[in-house]
DNA sequence: TTTGATGCAAATCATTTGCATGGGT
DNA sequence: ACCCATGCAAATGATTTGCATCAAA
């Protein structure tokens, strides 16, 4: 497959490091000024490109928040929670249902007034 | 409050009747191509102007999908299903954790392989 | 008449892309 | 040497905004 002829940059690996922990679903921007530490000239098309590369090859998930994306490295099936005072963006382990259940429900400190869910898959029209 | 200091326009009239019944989800874009048909000189600045504050007065609800807005005049709680090969959105009238039970449950047709879920609230920190 | 709303264009923001050059294999 | 990845800047797409003018109240 296409893996065979990907190049191994000091970019890319510099980038993954400054993502692969963390949980602070930093922007493409953020991951951008904390990179540009260790290689001052990289450019943020740089970073686009290979935080592109990361997610078509599995090892991050997108969370796109105000239509700004957020980079997540979790792959563990999660929820998300953002607070909407603080903006912290919070990995929830919880069941999705059971989150919902209640629009109140405190979870760990959490008070939940509202959410959001969009479903994906086929259509009737478009069969499966 | 500010209601009474809102002047009436015949573009904010005309926009409302081209988005209050449907269940298409426009876009500003789409909804400025309709309006157009009636005021071909409309621009698109008052478009956006007009469908936020029918946001802002709760007549429409904002769904944001590919970081572009959809705009939704149902306003009773529902979910919403995205088909991954035509694009059409449908408004789902079934309580989120009966959706999201099973990822695969066919309902009405509909065969779901994913869903999107974001919390809002406060976190443990901020309070309620 | 007053002043909020409009039309138009320029500005923003996040992200993408074209292209000449550089570096991995 | 090949040719993919990078740096840079310009381009894109959606949405916002400044401003002179227009039109509701």
């Amino acid at each position: 497959m296409a893996e065979n002829r990907r190049r191994h940059t000091r970019q890319l690996e510099v980038i993954w490091e400054a993502i692969k922990e963390g949980t602070s679903h930093p922007t493409a921007d953020q991951i951008y000024e904390k990179v540009r530490s260790v290689i001052p000239n990289i450019s943020l098309g740089t970073v686009y490109r290979n935080l592109q590369k990361l997610v078509g090859e599995g090892k991050l998930q997108v969370l796109t928040l105000d239509r700004t994306q957020h980079f997540d490295p979790t792959l563990e099936r999660h929820e998300h929670f953002i607070c909407e005072k603080c903006g912290q963006v919070y990995d929830v382990f919880v069941d999705a249902k059971e989150m919902i259940l209640s629009s109140s429900l405190s979870h760990e400190g959490f008070t939940v007034s509202s959410h959001r869910l969009a479903l994906y898959g086929f259509c009737k029209h478009c069969g499966k």
